[in-house]
DNA sequence: TTTGGTTTTTAGCTCAGGCTAAAAATTTTA
DNA sequence: TAAAATTTTTAGCCTGAGCTAAAAACCAAA
């Protein structure tokens, strides 16, 4: 039984809920999925039946493991193709989001495992999500903390963001901020928590807590 | 107004048939897009007030020139993915139709000149099928023939197919046919009327008369 | 030109996946 | 712990795109 897109696209949302929060609810799948509530049960109830999905009225639903599995699926494939947009067709990474989320659910394993091996097997996303492997395994970005808990002094490069809107994105560009750069936290400003940082000792870019907390970093050694 | 996948559909099979025989009938439609003649009818009805067809009850429809603009365009993004996925997936020839019907609906103009550019600007598809430039402009194949209409002694190049089903597809696989290759008819049996190709005084090549009414060539100076 | 066959249209139904408004269940707060 | 607030579910409706069966229009041949 082949799911419809609008089925994919709750089961990635229980997928995300469970990742972060914990539970997925009702009216948060309602918020990711972009539907009202009711009609919310209402798919709950069927991916239920056809068992995708655990769920008892009230209670919220989790994912069974092979509703889970297509999940992991659809990530590989959101995934894929925004690199395939990046590398290939050279869009900005703040303008891929949406249209991976169509050709996410196009074709098959075969399919997305040829643009897999076609991209060279990357292991992140453009905006440095890891990119699950064919047998559904997430490798887990190691030692990635929000840049905001950065203390003065630290070395460190840039390997993801907590938030990929469009505006954030294109506000790190504004600030040439990208993936892979290097940088030095040298001060942090006690009035409203922004920091300063600097990219081997030339340029200095001017942080606000607001971004810093939704970049990802790696500390480097000394 | 953004048009439905299976709108789209409708609009390309009216397309390949007014190329083809010159009218879309109702129930030349319902063969083409799957789907019964009332369908037919109903969908006709609501694409004629949205401007895309001309249509009068019993009459058969027609493209608006908007509607033939949409269409074309539907070749073109089908064409270019079709050419990403022999080329660039190396997928087999016969198996890209259904992957690129699925895929021609995503996104609009800018992916789609993407991908063309990344593809850099290909001619024809996989199948040797023109690809219609970003205007809407479809450069015709110079010369093209049916190999049925060569006659002994003529040389030529295989430069596409009349039926480009999976089956006959990989019929000319085993043949080992392709886009490109170059051959001598140097006999027509009166028989069947079944014809032997020679690939430069090598191979000889048995192709029954079904086969070469389905393969395009054009001839080359002797 | 009337009769028979084909094609198209109409009428009314189904299914997926939405919606709103109201009822029921749960949770929070006083 | 009872009342208030919130969340979830139910009930009933809508739209898109299909379907079948029957009626209407068209075509062709006697």
């Amino acid at each position: 039984m082949r799911l419809s897109s609008s089925q994919e696209n709750y089961l990635k949302a229980i997928y995300k809920l469970e990742v972060g929060d914990g539970i997925a609810t009702n009216q948060s799948l309602a918020a990711l999925v972009e539907a009202t509530p009711a009609s919310v049960t209402n798919m709950l109830r069927k991916l239920t039946e056809a068992g995708w999905v655990e769920y008892r009225a009230y209670q919220g639903a989790t994912l069974t493991p092979s509703g889970r599995n297509e999940a992991v699926t659809l990530v590989r494939k959101h995934r894929l193709w925004e690199v395939f947009l990046v590398e290939k067709l050279h869009y900005d990474w703040d303008a891929v989001h949406s249209l991976a989320e169509e050709l996410e659910h196009i074709g098959g394993e075969e399919l997305i495992n040829r643009l897999d091996a076609f991209l060279e097997h990357p292991a992140y996303d453009p905006h440095g999500d890891p990119i699950p492997n064919a047998k559904g395994v997430v490798r887990i970005r190691q030692h990635a903390i929000a840049a905001s808990e950065a203390v003065v002094g630290d070395r460190f490069v840039v390997c993801g963001v907590k938030d990929s809107s469009s505006l954030f994105l294109r506000h790190l560009d504004k600030l040439s901020i990208c993936l892979g750069k290097a940088y030095t936290l040298i001060d942090l400003l006690e009035f409203d928590q922004s920091a300063v940082w600097t990219e081997k000792d030339s340029a200095l870019t001017s942080v606000s807590n607001e971004v810093a907390k939704n970049v990802l970093i790696q500390l480097t050694d000394e």
